[in-house]
RNA sequence: GGCGCUUUCGUCUAGUGGCUAGGACACAUGCCUCUCACGCAUGGAACACGGGUUCGAUUCCCGUAGGCGCUACCA
């Protein structure tokens, strides 16, 4: 076989919004695709009218579009392979179905739906195949004018693909090496509907992938049973010499428990399993989006490449899309199922958001702020990101533990900086850090309360309300005095043992309301 | 049930016919410190099991068990 030109496809079905595990086929297909100076093509696979889903189409672009994957051709994207919607190519189908019912690859059935249903039950792993289409109602077991007849008549019927029996069909997968398997487990499948004059899957997919000249299908593992019948497709069809060659990609698995990774099991653990809300236009039901999660695509893309592949050695994780195309093998996949750990895709954010510039933070910011009622300027909001974007925020695991994880998004950010914007009302005197921090006044000792006093008063004298200011007004007369104000003063601004740098966040409230607090806390803790 | 794929720390994984089996996330400890962190350092933690082949198997082969998928006029 002759080096081809590598083309490969994404090609989603319209039923609802892009499932997270698509998204990394589709990258996997944009790396190799990149990586060999190769062209991806994006297809509607629409064949299935009754599944088809208003906006799901746009999402899925829409979803492309921010991820940053970009496409050479296709639905959307131009191209000389089109029409790129199977929908709209029922003239091809028809022409090829034609083909193999003329060859003798394929014959027509008048077996209904009903009626398969009803053999399913009366007879245990009931298939049609070699060993059974004899008893059913096709043009094998009819004459040429009953089935004439039958279609005059307006009967429907489908057209199914005849697999010889007791044949070793060899599949070379890029990842899996030969998968073998007998042709005699294959059952009959229907490669075409009278009803919809639409293909299945099958045979669409196999016209379409020769037709727009195909090099390499890299897809789920689901597909892996009947990569078979495609192989026996080309042959039927007598395109064996530019048959793709195949790779199939291990699943992503749910984080806890077993199974695949299933659209309900983001929302009950916390993360989303879609690149964008999706609104579901029947149910009405949101489910959320990696992008309003407040993910960057960089982290998504990243964190998804390294689910069953990696670079090996002991390079680094952090890769950017440039990097991860010179990098990306498809022979170093994995073979087995990845569950999908979620706070390492957290933990990939944050270390893209901690290397982001502070002010990328703050549209986002802004949002959640004005979500509490809140307005700040972008100075303001910039500098709350710089002091808190290391900080830590406790959430709830899948298992309902209490755990504590990096700060990942903007929306963490609220619950540790509230003391920003609003003063503290009250104090919870048996707090830990109060009750360590804040004493009373006794015999030998003057109180917390006195000390703080004393330490607004000479805040008060201070000219240079900044940091760098403070520091180099306050640090000596610290020293001097011999006191350790710093979490009693923390008390006072805060409310809690929470916060930056003391002086940064005077600075940042300014010296009317950082001394407005410290009055106010004086005269609750007393 | 049938067919296929798969099996290295809790998770994602690297790796080899002979290694103290490596890294990342998570976890723990210490240092730093003005709280919580960040950072830095350290630590615990794995070759599913049983047979072979072999001087020697985590690595090669065969079973068993577990996991996953497919088994539609869905993709």
């Amino acid at each position: 076989m002759t080096e081809r030109k590598v083309r490969v496809r994404f090609a989603p079905s319209p039923t609802g919004p892009l499932h997270i595990g698509g998204v990394r086929t589709a990258l996997y297909n944009y790396l190799y695709a990149r990586k060999h100076g190769g062209e991806l093509i994006f297809r509607i696979e629409d064949t299935d009218t009754t599944r088809f889903v208003p906006g799901a189409e746009e999402y899925i672009i829409e979803s492309f579009k921010w991820l940053g994957i970009k496409f050479d051709e296709g639905v959307s994207f131009g191209g000389n392979h089109g029409p790129y919607r199977q929908s709209e190519r029922r003239d091809i189908y028809k022409k090829y179905v034609d083909v193999l019912l003329q060859n003798g690859k394929a014959y027509i059935a008048f077996d209904t739906p009903e009626e398969l249903d009803a053999k399913r039950k009366e007879v245990e792993n009931f298939q049609y195949d070699a060993s059974t289409r004899q008893q059913m109602r096709n043009s094998l077991t009819l004459s040429k004018e009953e089935v004439d007849a039958l279609i005059e008549s307006g009967h429907q019927y489908v057209v199914r693909f005849k697999i010889e029996p007791g044949r070793d069909v060899e599949v070379d997968d890029i990842i899996r090496g030969k998968v073998v398997i007998n042709s005699s487990v294959l059952d009959d499948k229907v490669l075409y509907k009278s009803a919809d004059q639409l293909p299945t899957y099958h045979l669409a997919n196999i016209v379409d992938d020769h037709l727009m000249e195909v090099s390499h299908v890299i897809r789920g593992e689901e597909w892996l049973p009947s990569a078979p019948l495609h192989v026996l497709l080309y042959e039927a069809f007598g395109w064996t010499d530019t048959m793709p060659r195949f790779a199939h990609l291990p699943l992503l698995l749910k984080p806890i428990g077993n199974g695949k990774l299933s659209k309900r099991d983001g929302d009950k653990l916390g993360f989303p399993v879609f690149p964008l809300e999706w609104h579901d236009p029947k149910t009405g039901d949101i489910s959320s989006g990696y992008r309003e999660k407040g993910y960057v695509p960089e982290a998504v893309v990243n964190f998804l490449a390294l689910l069953g592949w990696n670079p090996g050695e002991d390079h680094s994780e952090m890769m950017t899309l440039d990097e991860l195309v010179e990098h990306f093998d498809l022979s170093k996949c994995s073979k087995n199922g990845a569950k999908f750990d979620y706070v390492k895709a957290a933990w990939f954010n944050h270390q893209y958001l901690i290397q982001h510039p502070d002010s990328d933070w703050v549209p986002a910011f802004d949002q959640v702020l004005r979500a509490q009622g809140i307005e700040a300027t972008a100075e303001q909001m910039t500098e709350v990101v710089r002091m808190m974007k290391t900080k830590v925020i406790e959430y709830v695991d899948g298992q309902g533990n209490k755990k504590k994880r990096n700060i990942s998004f903007a929306s963490d950010l609220w619950p540790l900086c509230q003391f920003f914007f609003v003063a503290p009302a009250s104090f919870d005197r048996e707090d830990k850090f109060i009750r360590k921090n804040w004493k009373a006044a006794d015999a030998e000792q003057a109180g917390t309360a006195a000390e703080m006093s004393r330490f607004a008063d000479r805040l008060a004298e201070a000219t240079d309300w900044t940091a760098e200011g403070l520091k180099a007004d306050i640090d000596p007369w610290v020293e001097e005095q011999q006191l350790r104000p710093w979490n009693a003063w923390r008390i006072c601004l805060v409310g809690l043992g929470q916060g930056p740098d003391m002086y940064e966040l005077a600075a940042f409230l300014g010296k009317e309301e950082t001394l407005c607090r410290m009055r106010f806390a004086i005269a609750e803790l007393g």
